[in-house]
DNA sequence: TCACCGTTTGTGAACGTGAACAACGATGAG
DNA sequence: CTCATCGTTGTTCACGTTCACAAACGGTGA
């Protein structure tokens, strides 16, 4: 409403470092001395340009500084879906441990399917002078465009273990799926299915593998996976779908929303879980406890790997130190899995 | 000066436009015309320029021309607990549609409950420059502590309905929280308690008020709304809670978590959703329509919201139209809801 | 031929900060 | 008394860009 601030200042460019020299009665350099928190200032003038730049509300300009020293203290975060909980969960944590080391973070989803948009979030990034470079949740084709591009700049893959020679950092996905896989055969389950992810995605991949694995390791016959799309939406057709053949009393899910789909799918179908069928998940996002029923599922620790990515990416200079980071899933037993009664 | 154009450049420096300049044998001036597509260039000119940045992989330094031009070009974003969908949702939208303005965002998320952590989220955005700032989903101490800063720079607030002085855009939450209840009332539901969501919180005092409205509207008897978390499992709690006393047949839930809660704690306490009790949420998160049953609830188009936010904050400048933004919800009747049985 | 014009290009100065170096006063040793 | 030293402060420059202005160029009409 009034536009008024003060009569006087028509200036309404900010105080800069001179303005507070001014002010303090001191060169600009020693008003710089005292931001960076240098040595060698006398107390009483410190005090005094630190009043001067309370006075006048100073703030550092960043872009000056960035010019200057030729750093941007920004670090990018390259995701796709940033909507679902994994990956959200990832950003703040990231954001968090960024903030804490005093550096600022950008993000650039990837929107869309064809890889002109992998290249145009990347030149996003680049195109902020980011120092460091975080890719979640990759996609294979991110993975492949991000290689070919060969950026001089520290880059950390979360959720990937194709740990070629960048930096990475994950949750174990292999062993996650292998902890739910061994836990439905456990029960006595003989006939699994496998709903998983995208097969572009590194962490559906994993997760496959893991299935897979576990599966062979017990001398159970394995079916063909199913390749969803990390929706519920997906998870609830798919499940429409395999009902139409009922040659199993288990699927595990390659995500939480999925498994979601699948319960639904299932009741409608006239089944129970987990009567009939077993389900399940992967993440535990907060909503799987109450599901229902409540979703076995494994979890990772999302904050605790935004953390230690960001840890990583800091230690980038004085690399080689606590290079493979891997995080270790746990299995949630919840009611959505239990001993098939067809037997 | 004796610079040698070293073949083997071991300055690792990125090119900058002199380097351009040189190359295409025009002075930097040219260069810059050329990058902001300024007119009266010779077309060869042009060309020549483009070629050279081509082929020196140059890219424009932001952080020399937000310093001359006094122009970040950035906008921020002040959200609290951008796990869930909807902030997430906005966020993303609001990303896209600065990035289509050639803005790019940055975001801060107030982390934890002390009044503190508002001023120093919010300091973090102004020491990056924003030009513009969006305050997804605010509390009202947010909204107060900003009011309380005098800001100079253009503030959108989404979601919500105090529009004092700032600009604000949001879905109608009071018309959506009267539409989610009148649908309870038409199916003769006349004991509807209202699970809120935290009193700071303004988007659940709108929905409160879109409840009591529609219910004192209707001559409906209303008891004390209860003040809930957003989670999922402050709702179980709050609904093992409720089903001491069974004096309702119909809860209206301020999210679709904490109706999710509900749902759960229900089922547990022995009764059916909706044969004993109508649920209906607001949100419609993607995963509702997959709950058990399938969630009734109120619809928000978050990327529209995200749109327009963008849209008022970049006209900002040409001030006045447009300016009471507000976009409807629908209400998304599901399996949830159903006549009161008890009848 | 010259004055004038529009188009195209170049020159010099900012912008606010940090780094290198110089300068200053006080102190103490010789 | 002189000189080296140390702690403190000031001076000057560079970073890469845009802006204001000037200059060069070719064409036109008098």
């Amino acid at each position: 409403m009034a536009q008024e601030p003060d009569p006087v200042a028509k200036k309404s460019r900010a105080p800069s470092m001179h303005d507070v020299a001014r002010l303090a009665g001191v060169s600009h350099q020693t008003v710089s001395r005292v931001i960076n928190d240098l040595p060698n200032i006398r107390e009483e003038t410190k005090q005094r340009v630190l009043d001067s730049m309370e006075q006048l509300q100073y703030r550092p300009n960043r872009a000056a500084r960035a010019l200057v020293t030729s750093r941007s203290r920004t670090i990018g975060i390259l995701t796709a879906s940033r909507t679902n909980y994994g990956p959200a969960a990832s950003i703040q944590a990231i954001e968090d441990a960024a903030n804490a080391a005093s550096y600022s973070v950008t993000t650039a989803s990837i929107s869309g399917y064809e890889s002109t948009a992998i290249v145009r979030a990347i030149d996003r990034l680049l195109d902020q002078a980011i120092e460091g470079l975080v890719v979640i949740a990759p996609q294979r084709r991110v993975f492949d465009t991000l290689a070919g591009m060969s950026l001089r700049l520290p880059i950390v893959t979360l959720q990937s273990t194709a740990a070629d020679d960048d930096m990475s950092l994950s949750v174990d996905q292999i062993l996650g799926a292998r902890l739910a896989t061994r836990h439905l055969i456990e029960l006595g389950h003989r006939s699994i299915y496998h709903l998983a992810g995208p097969q572009d995605w590194i962490e559906a991949e994993a997760r496959m593998t893991g299935f897979l694995d576990e599966m062979s390791a017990q001398d159970m016959p394995t079916t063909a996976p199913i390749l969803g799309d990390w929706t519920a939406e997906f998870g609830y057709f798919a499940g429409r779908e395999l009902l139409r053949m009922r040659d199993f009393t288990a699927i595990f899910a390659a995500n939480d929303q999925m498994a979601l789909g699948l319960m639904h799918a299932i009741r409608d179908g006239g089944l129970e879980v987990p009567g009939d069928v077993s389900i399940v998940g992967f993440d535990d996002i907060p909503d799987a406890a109450h599901f229902w029923p409540p979703l076995t599922t494994v979890r990772q620790d999302f904050a605790e790997l935004g953390r230690r990515c960001m840890a990583l990416l800091l230690g980038g200079l004085e690399s080689g130190e606590e290079y493979s980071g891997s995080i270790l899933p746990t299995l949630i037993a919840r009611g959505s899995s239990a001993a098939p009664s067809t037997r």
